[in-house]
DNA sequence: CGTAGTTTTGTTTTT
DNA sequence: CAAAACTACG
């Protein structure tokens, strides 16, 4: 009896072929990943391959986890040393080393696409380009996508035809000028530069060459041209290349994805061994029926037909809605019904959607319902304002020549630098040729500056002393640091702004991620948090253990699987969307028909597809068909009977008669139906005692259920996006204690960095912390959490 | 310089 | 509809 003895004939192939190039055409739910897992096993105890010799790469850092886990699991002695990591982690990690061969700085910064827009907006003032003849988000597509292709600034000049072309290559050239100076990278440079670092230092090329002398790439179809290019370079040595993927679920062509890397690996590799995985262990045949029937109508792809050994099931759920609040109505009631019948938990479930916006009216009858849920994608943790404002004073900490956080957070909490004198400090940087910071330094030798002079010195002075306090602080130290040098908690607190207590919760949690990972790294730095959190996704920690059921788009559902699936939003319209069916390349409309087969093959036994007549876009009531994809499968699958096609329907396909379809209709009381309601609060949670994620940005009639949020173990925070990424621990728990008792009481005067004096009003013991009311003298009352306010008596 | 109020604009998906 | 960009005023 071996460990390999569960494999079914063909994974066993796969897992035994370990030399040479190899590609695993792997249908949905024929358990690749447990064919990786295997296969490392087996190199390793079989084959005596060193674990230090395997590089496992992956999409997602979720998938990485899991493989990580597994492998550890079955791998008994060195698991630790094979290398399993994203292809972004991965090459992060190999330019910290080396890209001082580059000529940036091995501490670089990563930047996120909020960070490139802003370059963008900077690169546009010093080009002067009028951004309504040109828009940065174009300019950033195309930067992006000539990055995914290796294309560098002075190539794409060359080839750029025509005056737009000619205009986006300066900006390339501008934009990378400035991503230079700033010793920073964007997303698709992490991948060109390790290319480029490969190609013009074939030492370092050998070095990893020897290394990873065995690789493997997970989600294969996915791979662009660049992170191609990537693997070919190192496995080109040893040749010992598996490439794991399904041609069918290739969804992120807009990422610059080129299905046709896996679909010409035998030609790339020409002696590669080819095996496909055809056997599905996930869902019922019914489900797999519907999925075959859908994708059959692609051309271009290799030919395979899932079968399971299950039986065939339930039929598919069907359900047309007039609107799409009674669609979520229904998937909510529906749900929860399921779960009441203890048929399924709620984290068995997931619903999907093509779009983040379908989120807000499912999120609202959830929030109704008390039925706890996860909502994952959205705005991310670390795009809230607050988080990226803490976030921007770290970096600034880690990397000085960092001009884009100095800038952000400058006059963040307020200090009466205004966009006049930041305008003028950057011209005498680029005259100077000077960072931004240091132009700040030298801010008195800066003419015209005048009043505002001081204010700079002032800020200069701070980020000084943070930055030496720095290494003798400890990451925690820092932070807390900088909350309370910059009184970015105190302005909050004095703020009327009803989401205030939601932001400082959201800094608190920072606090304790930060606290986190400086205790469980083994060695932990500014950089590095900087780094996880640049590459960690919402997904990625999600907390499986809580009960919670999904909501999220059908792209980040992709490697995951739920007992009960609802796809939601099945109109032609929205999926597919109206973009690809306008798209004159078939391809687009081909890309959303292999996203339904991987939504789809998501359901393990129960397939739940929606449709709604009527839904509200961009403050339009749009009229849409059914889903394409629904026709697409056969009726006797279904549990119900599709809408008749109408005459105009029937031509649907065609895309003139479709626009005919859309109808701007003024609201006619459908439209309360949605924001009215009763609503309760996160307090009142369900019988379960499971806090639920609570939106309590969804309906604006919320006002109690933001504060009650705050006092909730698990609260969501503003936004109604929830706090997927929130862990339970109390900011106060770790890091920071809430004082025994404060060293003044109610009526005593005391002393506050920014407000001055005042009188003490109330001190309100609350569960974290004191909470003190204060009359300051000049300022007025504000209500502050001791811990943070730093009053001294006087 | 800061803010409140007004206008405009939305590519859908994301490492 | 909602977020972002812009404008005008104190």
């Amino acid at each position: 009896m071996s460990i390999y003895d569960s494999l079914n004939n063909e994974q066993k192939q796969a897992v035994m072929h370990t030399e040479g190039p190899v590609l695993i055409l792997a249908g949905a739910g024929s358990g690749k990943t447990r064919v990786l897992v295997h296969r490392i096993a087996y190199m390793i105890e079989e084959k005596g391959i060193a674990p230090y010799n395997i590089l496992a790469i992956t999409f997602t850092n979720k998938a990485a986890g899991e493989m990580r886990e597994r492998v550890d699991n079955l791998v008994g002695f060195g698991s630790e040393q094979i290398w399993v990591a994203t292809f972004h982690s991965t090459c992060v990690r190999i330019l910290r080393r080396h890209i001082d061969l580059l000529g940036f700085d091995t501490n670089f910064t990563i930047y996120d696409s909020d960070d490139s827009k802003s370059v963008m907006k900077q690169v546009f003032k010093n080009l002067n380009i009028d951004n309504k003849q040109l828009k940065e988000k174009r300019v950033l597509n195309a930067i992006s996508s000539a990055k995914d292709e290796l294309i560098g600034p002075e190539q794409f000049e060359r080839d750029a035809f025509g005056y737009d072309e000619q205009r986006i290559a300066t900006c390339y050239k501008e934009y990378q000028e400035v991503l230079r100076s700033s010793n920073a990278l964007d997303f698709d440079d992490i991948i060109f530069k390790t290319v480029e670092l490969f190609k013009t230092h074939p030492e370092v090329l050998d070095n990893y060459s020897e290394r990873f002398r065995y690789i493997m790439v997970d989600e294969y179809q996915d791979t662009n041209i660049a992170q191609y290019e990537l693997i070919r370079l190192l496995a080109k040595k040893y040749r010992n290349l598996c490439v794991v993927g399904d041609d069918d679920q290739s969804i992120y062509k807009f990422r610059g994805a080129n299905i046709r890397n896996i679909l010409d690996f035998e030609q790339h590799f020409e002696e590669a061994f080819v095996i496909k995985l055809e056997q599905n262990y996930r869902s019922t045949q019914n489900i797999l029926d519907a999925a075959n029937a859908v994708i059959r109508n692609n051309v271009g792809r290799k030919e395979k037909a899932l079968w399971t050994s299950q039986g065939e099931g339930d039929k598919l759920h069907f359900r047309q809605f007039d609107t799409a609040y009674e669609e979520a109505e229904y998937i909510a009631d529906d749900l929860e019904r399921e779960v009441r019948k203890a048929h399924v938990r709620f984290k068995e479930c997931a619903v999907l959607y093509r779009t983040n916006a379908q989120s807000r009216i499912l999120e609202e009858k959830f929030v109704r319902d008390g039925i706890p849920y996860n909502l994952v994608g959205g705005v991310n943790f670390y795009d809230r304002k607050e988080i990226k404002d803490m976030l921007a004073y770290l970096r600034m900490v880690d990397n000085a020549r960092d001009d884009l956080q100095v800038k952000r957070i400058i006059n963040v909490p307020r200090r009466g630098i205004g966009q006049t004198t930041i305008d003028r400090i950057t011209t005498y940087a680029r005259e100077h040729a000077l960072t931004f910071y240091e132009a700040c330094e030298e801010v008195r030798d800066i003419p015209s500056i005048g009043a505002a002079a001081k204010k700079i010195e002032g800020f200069v002075d701070m980020v000084r002393v943070m930055r030496a306090s720095a290494p003798e602080y400890g990451l925690r130290g820092l932070i807390n640091d900088i909350i309370e040098r910059t009184g970015y908690i105190a302005e909050l607190q004095a703020s009327e702004e009803e989401d205030a207590e939601d932001r400082i919760d959201n800094i608190y949690e920072l606090v304790n991620k930060i606290v986190y990972y400086e205790d469980t790294t083994d060695e932990p730095s500014l950089s590095g948090f900087l780094e996880e959190v640049a590459l960690v996704s919402d997904l990625d920690d999600m907390d499986e253990q809580e009960d919670r059921a999904v909501l999220m788009t059908i792209h980040a559902a992709k490697g995951l699987e739920f007992e009960r699936v609802y796809i939601a939003g099945c109109e032609d319209g929205v999926f597919p969307s109206y973009m690809s069916m306008m798209d004159t390349d078939p391809d687009a409309i081909e890309e959303e028909r292999r996203l339904a087969y991987v939504g789809i093959t998501r359901a393990k036994k129960d397939l739940t597809i929606t449709y709604a007549r009527c839904r509200m876009n961009k403050g339009e009531f749009q009229y849409n068909p059914v889903s394409r994809f629904v026709r697409e499968i056969p009726e006797h699958l279904l549990d119900n009977t599709l809408p008749k096609q109408k005459k105009v329907e029937l031509d649907s396909y065609d895309n003139d008669s479709y626009e005919r379809n859309i109808f701007k209709a003024k609201p006619f009381g459908l439209g309360n139906g949605s924001t009215a309601g009763n609503v309760f609060g996160v307090g009142s949670g369900i019988s379960s005692g499971n806090v639920f994620g609570a939106g309590s940005g969804i309906s604006k009639g919320f006002g109690s259920l933001a504060t009650g949020s705050t006092s909730a173990s698990k609260a969501g925070s503003k936004n109604g996006k929830p706090s997927s990424t929130l862990n339970a621990m109390s900011a106060f728990s770790k890091g920071m204690a809430k004082a025994d008792k404060l060293e003044y009481g109610v009526g005593d005067r005391v002393s506050h960095v920014k407000y001055g004096q005042g009188t003490v009003l109330d001190i309100l013991d609350d569960v974290k912390d004191y909470k003190v009311t204060v009359e300051f003298d000049g300022a007025g009352k504000k209500v502050m959490y001791a811990m943070f306010a730093k009053l001294k008596k006087i």
